[in-house]
DNA sequence: ATGTCAGATTACATCTGA
């Protein structure tokens, strides 16, 4: 079986992108986040397209931010928009939804930026990943939790670690945060698989970035152990990033083994782990 | 050289957020 995450920073921009890259690389379970559409925008937009293709799907949209969505053509039951107990800002916002796919619990999150670390947003995001940290804790033992926790969980995800000094996505807090809720059982599994090279999920649109492959790690497949023993690939889909129209984000994608119709992708992963080479530049000024 | 993009708006140009 096949499970994918990817940020597509606004669904209706990338329909030309989504759409072949499903054919493509015939995911089982995908993870959306950054839709930014309605509920009934996204079945509007998408419905016939994903039904065509056998997938059902379960959203947690709203209209022009945010926005997360889980496709499965395994099974789809149980579908919880929201995250319980989460904080809202000070509305809660639509950054989770979960449902159960071929018996695993499938979280899709979309963790708050943080802007700065001394903004109202930074400690919106430690209290929403608590909130993220205790549903888990309290779910079943088969869960996978994917999306863009919006934290490079170590400095080897980031191209250049002084470069981000005293921005979010790397200060301890946030850091510690992830920890606590990696601590209830989950594996980072793309690092588990590429525990020395140079992985990134996400690179600035700004200033050649990606063709410098300047960019952060920092959307994540973390599965607990019953679901980590069962993986067989896990890679970042750098090709989805590439080209006319990308997101910003690539899809990461992991194969688990025992897939119901026998169509598991590639063992091996493609060349999209380049070997460890370290970049260094500044960021671009915001 | 802000090598960007998406969504918004006292809308056809400039702002916010990422």
């Amino acid at each position: 079986m096949r499970v994918a995450t990817w940020n597509v920073n606004s669904v209706k921009q990338r329909v030309p992108r989504l759409l072949p890259w499903l054919d493509e690389r015939r995911p089982d379970v995908v993870c959306l986040q950054e839709t930014k559409l309605s509920d009934d925008a996204f079945a509007t937009l998408l419905g016939d397209e994903l039904a065509g293709r056998g997938y059902q799907y379960a959203v947690h949209g709203q209209a022009q931010w945010n926005g997360v969505a889980i496709l499965s053509r395994v099974g789809l039951e149980d579908a919880v928009p929201g995250l319980d107990g989460g904080p809202g800002f000070p509305d809660p916002e639509a950054r989770a939804v979960s449902a159960t796919c071929a018996g695993i619990r499938v979280h899709s999150v979309y963790v708050p930026n943080g802007r700065t670390p001394d903004s109202d947003h930074y400690h919106y995001k430690l209290a929403w990943l608590a909130a993220l940290r205790d549903v888990v804790a309290t779910g079943p033992e088969e869960v996978l939790v994917c999306g863009d926790v919006n934290i490079a969980p170590a400095d080897a995800d980031v191209f250049d670690p002084d470069a981000y000094i005293g921005q979010t996505h790397v200060t301890p807090p946030e850091r510690a945060a992830l920890a606590e809720l990696q601590a209830v059982g989950l594996r980072d599994v793309v690092r588990d698989r590429w525990p020395h090279e140079r992985v990134f999920t996400y690179w600035d649109y700004r200033a050649g970035m990606f063709h410098k492959d300047l960019g952060m790690r920092i959307d994540l497949v973390l599965a607990a152990n019953p679901v980590a023993e069962r993986v067989q690939a896990a890679w970042v889909d750098r090709h989805a990033r590439k080209g006319t129209g990308p997101s910003d984000h690539a899809p990461v994608i992991v194969d688990l083994d025992d897939a119901p119709d026998g169509d598991i992708g590639p063992v091996v992963p493609p060349p999209s782990a380049r070997p460890a080479k370290r970049g260094s530049a500044r960021l671009p000024q915001t």
